[in-house]
DNA sequence: TACGAACCGGACAGTGCTGTCCGGTCGCTG
DNA sequence: CAGCGACCGGACAGCACTGTCCGGTTCGTA
């Protein structure tokens, strides 16, 4: 073993995250009666920063944390972490289906905000793909589905995608593409994502 | 390697979790002087078990207790997570070698082993793709991108594959699949995989 | 101004995993 | 057969995360 210097440490691992993100536990301002909406959605906005770094599994505590929140109020609004993960990603869904509501939109615009989704909350296809058991889950994913299976046939006639893809498939490549993705460090990831589609691209044309 | 009976891993075991795989870590033939080496193949042989069951994150003592053997030996033989997983891949490993080197071996045919390990044993590519930084790791990912490497042209120049392809897109493959995979409950992973290659292969013949 | 409902933050007990340590067991060797 | 070193198993301390509980704060209302 050569002598290594300091960078024995973890490489991909530069920032320690006690931040709390701008908002300070002890601020009075969090306290009483009308900061309960606002605690919620930094709460929300915190979870989708620490799912991204960390992943799924990361501690709810550290959520907490970044949020500037205490441990009691994050259980008090969130009883358990799927309930956390699905308010942290509802904005990515709606996201998904206002985009599949406006008229001209393709199913290939959809896909890219799917992975553009994908790269920056790896969790939320980890969910999607994973707990298919938990009905709250399911309904998401049914709607995800719904918006492919919805735009899929136009770009098949027009000759766009091949016509032995189904909604099912695109979902899966992106649940491939994510799978890659949560193996390899945050900073690399859309490196990443871009050889992954690249390659799939082939698999998707007719 | 010694001759010991029970070596091989089963792929399919529904598998219960407390059970001591045969083995009793109170058999007085556990102890002793040259119990070292039985040991340590229990605890190869578990850590495979456990690895495909459960994933890379499962708890090394389940290991141990499955393997019926103390956690003191597991650690006496392997300090790390690392070392033990390198040692539970360390077939798999050799056994794409020695596929490779048979001579009319196609890269196709590695491939085919691949994805087939990589269904009994998603950690073992999680361990490829996403440790790279650990030297161990490294080495054994280089060896099986140099399999890969080695025949790939061959197939290229068949026309079976790609021009576009190198090895480490091959292996991204196996990465993407066995992403999806970790995403997927061990019971439903075979069909899962075979869905995914299907739509992989559009991507990767000519 | 005084009261109390709503809400907050953080301490804390419960739980599970890691990695170490040590008393005890085995079998080789003189 | 007695001694000794190699080896074993499991207890245990340390640590991290979860989810609960409670004293304290805030602000609407009277």
């Amino acid at each position: 073993m050569p002598p290594t210097g300091p960078d024995t440490a973890i490489p991909g691992r530069p920032a320690a995250d006690l931040r709390p993100a701008g908002r300070d536990p002890s601020d009075r301002r969090n306290r009483g009666r009308g900061a309960a909406a606002q605690n919620r959605s930094a709460l929300v906005a915190a979870a989708r920063e620490v799912f991204a770094d960390v992943g799924y599994d990361a501690p709810l505590s550290s959520v907490a944390r970044r949020a500037g929140v205490g441990q009691g109020s994050l259980y008090r609004h969130f009883p358990d972490r799927v309930s956390l993960a699905l308010a942290a990603f509802e904005e990515n869904v709606s996201e998904l289906e206002a985009l599949a509501d406006r008229p001209g939109t393709t199913v290939e615009d959809c896909l890219s905000l799917l992975a553009e989704q994908s790269i920056a909350a790896v969790a939320y296809i980890h969910l999607l793909s994973g707990r298919a058991d938990d009905p709250r889950v399911a309904a998401v994913a049914q709607r995800v589905t719904a918006v492919l299976a919805a735009t899929l046939p136009e770009a098949q006639q027009a000759g766009r995608l091949g016509r032995h893809l189904d909604a099912s498939d695109l979902l899966m490549a992106v649940g491939m593409v994510s799978g890659l993705l949560t193996q390899v460090p945050a900073a690399g990831r859309r490196a990443t994502a871009g050889r992954a589609w690249a390659l799939l691209h082939r698999a998707l044309v007719p």
